[in-house]
RNA sequence: GGCGGUGUAGCUCAGUCGGUUAGAGCACGCGGCUCAUAUCCGCGGAGUCACUGGUUCGAGUCCAGUCACCGCCA
């Protein structure tokens, strides 16, 4: 129980949409500083705690579209981020879901709790709801009566709902954010919450009719009721310790370190602490909040496609550049760019350029002079102040959350020792010369201490390069000092050099575009690019039509126009297939046609969508429909 | 409309309490080296610190205003 104990949480994320960029580099860092604490603490003094959120109208929404059951739903989405972080090398102590017994139970119990307390009441609301929104709307906040962020008019709603007190506690956060000046991290976000909270804070209404919306958890004092979907998600941090007797949640709470984007800033600085507090809860640890990343989709490869899909980018360029990209480019709490030529460029001069040619010259000099043995490694102490201003800045820029500073007090090292070599040219000296053999053990001892340093950020990398090193066993257990220190890392006297493969091939970019070296990188298993996932599958809206009319369209050979009749509308379709199939043989047939296809012109005529037929080798092109007639509409999947 | 933030080299950004010649990385140019992944090391050019005015012996930094972009709130 004594001692400095870590919990670090991203966002349970919601379940409406698979992980993208946003998602991956707020679990990222999670991880990355899961490993960090880990390494500075040992790893049963942290915890790290992912999930998804289930809950909710929006949830019920798409599992309806999806044509599946919420909970089916949810599995399965559940799962594709679980899948992600798992490809992705990240180690989440526990992933948490919404939807789990036990998180339900717990989210009941403190519902009741600060029901018995008083700080829940009933009471009748009217407003303007946005069903997209899963909220109400003032007057005011409408934009010609419509809802400012989907653009739809909403439904006045008259309902009574059950309310939370958080007016009541208004006065002790403010008191909490000025006492604790780093509870909400960087200031920018801090300043941005105590502004809001000049004015008066609404209660907050924390239930939803079960005649609306059925998809949540109960309220345990009205079965009439689900919770809101934020009451719920938030809950999830507590939860996942077993509060209010679990084990962990003693272990581990308050010492709560919450990592957010800053899209859901109030929610975790505003209800979260007044819900805590409430519950006779202490409050969180801190609130770190970091920006967007902002993509710019002209510096983007087409193959990789507008969408930035993490699995794609890290199959593309490996998981440890993609990581670094993320954790070095973005300065803490800021937006940042994202593009693929910012991502090689980095790829290219830091970790191809300095590091991994540093690793390479050093190893591949022992492999000659000594025949790979590294028994004998007299440590000059060449480095050693280089590497300790390295460790103290990480430890110091760890602290800050500042991910990037980090980063380069490690690369401030690798141009160090680049630099030390140079100075002391053992290539020109003899090996036999005890000079020649400290300077490149030292440089040796260095590759190993930034192997250690690197292990958070770069968890593939650093185990390469002390296998490199000869060294197998991971400094897992024990603490940064520990580690650093050559007699608990590789201490067996007869370490060798193994085989030196290069850490990062460099990827060229000498054609104006980056060519992208795609085929040469070390990838790990991944789908050949060929291959889609059943979800790009479900963007294609593939119906079954019948065509009423088709004529052909003057002045060209191939095209004739048709009216394909879906379920109750009617699509305008030019088809290029006059040949196989004159007009007059269109109508009353039924066809397979991509309804979501973007329109476009063709003579003249706006095509609402595309009729598929097949093509054998010799071009002869036969229309495909269904093998039974079915209604005009139906969907094909 | 209110509050807040940002504006510094071609690009991305750092710049502490006001202090002397404004910094880093990338990119570019020159030189060195040839162990190393055409890598590494050194040197160099380039800035009206958004603009205008003020305070001060002294302003990128403090104050007022203007412009541009962004965020939160209404």
């Amino acid at each position: 129980m004594s001692g400095e104990t870590y919990y670090l949480t991203t966002p349970i994320y919601y379940v409406n949409a698979t992980p993208h960029l946003g998602h991956a580099y707020t679990t990222i860092l999670a991880d990355t500083m899961a490993r960090f604490q880990r390494l500075r603490l040992g790893p049963e003094r942290v915890y790290f705690l992912t999930g998804t959120d289930e809950h909710g109208d929006k949830v019920a929404q798409a599992a309806a579209k999806a044509g599946e059951s919420p909970q089916a739903y949810a599995d399965r989405i559940s799962g594709i981020f679980q899948e992600t972080w798992k490809r992705l090398g990240l180690t989440p102590n526990q992933f948490i879901r919404t939807t789990s017994d036990h998180h339900k139970r717990t989210v009941q119990r403190f519902l009741q709790q600060i029901y018995d307390s008083g700080d829940i009441y009933f009471g009748e609301y009217g407003g303007h709801y946005c069903f997209g929104c899963e909220r109400f709307y003032t007057e005011k906040e409408l934009q010609d009566g419509k809802c400012p962020d989907h653009q739809t008019a909403p439904t006045f709603i008259k309902e009574e709902n059950y309310f939370f007190r958080m007016g009541k506690y208004q006065s002790w956060l403010i008191d909490h954010i000025h006492g604790h000046p780093d509870f909400i991290r960087p200031d920018r976000y801090k300043n941005e919450v105590l502004s809001f909270l000049k004015d008066p804070l609404e209660d907050l209404c924390i239930s939803r009719p079960r005649a609306r919306l059925e998809w949540g958890i109960p309220i345990p004092f009205d079965e009439q009721f689900v919770t809101y979907v934020w009451f719920d998600a938030l809950i999830n941090y507590i939860s996942a310790l077993g509060w209010p007797e679990g084990e962990e949640f003693r272990r581990f709470w308050p010492a709560a370190q919450h990592l957010i984007a800053k899209d859901i800033l109030k929610p975790h600085a505003i209800y979260w602490p007044i819900m805590l507090k409430a519950a006779g809860i202490e409050p969180y640890g801190h609130l770190n909040v970091h920006g967007y990343w902002k993509i710019e989709e002209a510096k983007m490869s087409k193959s990789l496609g507008k969408v930035v899909r993490p699995l794609d980018l890290a199959g593309a360029y490996g998981r440890d550049a993609f990581r670094y990209f993320l954790l070095r480019e973005m300065t803490f709490g800021l937006d940042a760019s994202f593009s693929e030529e910012a991502l090689v460029a980095r790829l290219n001069a830091d970790l191809a350029n300095d590091l991994g040619n540093l690793y390479s010259r050093v190893l591949k000099l022992i492999e000659r002079y000594y025949n790979g043995a590294l028994s004998d490694r007299p440590d000059g102490g060449g480095l050693s102040g280089a590497t300790g201003a390295a460790v103290a800045e990480i430890g110091a820029a760890m602290k800050r959350f500042a991910f990037s500073e980090a980063l380069g007090a490690i690369w401030d090292l690798v141009s160090a020792t680049n630099k030390y070599l140079v100075t002391n040219e053992p290539w020109k000296q003899d090996p036999g010369d005890a000079r020649t053999k400290t300077v490149l053990f030292t440089a040796a001892e260095t590759l190993r201490k930034m192997a250690v340093l690197l292990m958070p950020f770069l968890p593939d990398t650093a185990e390469r390069m002390l296998q490199g090193l000869g060294i197998d066993a991971m400094p897992t257990s024990i603490g940064l000092e520990e580690a650093l220190a050559s007699e608990v890392v590789g201490s067996p006297r007869e370490r060798r050099v193994r085989e030196v493969r290069a850490l990062f091939p460099r990827i060229e970019t000498t054609s104006p575009k980056p060519s992208r070296g795609t085929k040469e990188v070390p990838a790990f298993p991944e789908a050949p690019p060929d291959q889609i996932t059943i979800e790009e599958f479900r963007r294609l809206d593939l119906r079954v039509g019948e065509v009423v009319e088709a004529e052909a369209v003057p002045g060209s050979k191939k095209l004739v126009r048709l009216r394909v009749r879906l379920k109750d509308e009617e699509r305008t379709v030019v088809a290029g297939l006059r040949e196989q199939y004159p007009p007059e043989t269109w109508p009353g047939k039924q066809v397979i046609l991509v309804a979501n296809l973007k329109p476009t012109t063709l003579m003249g005529i706006q095509s609402q969508g595309m009729v598929l037929a097949a093509e054998d080798d010799a071009g002869r092109i036969v229309l495909l429909k269904p093998e039974q007639p079915i209604p005009p509409g139906s969907k094909i999947r």
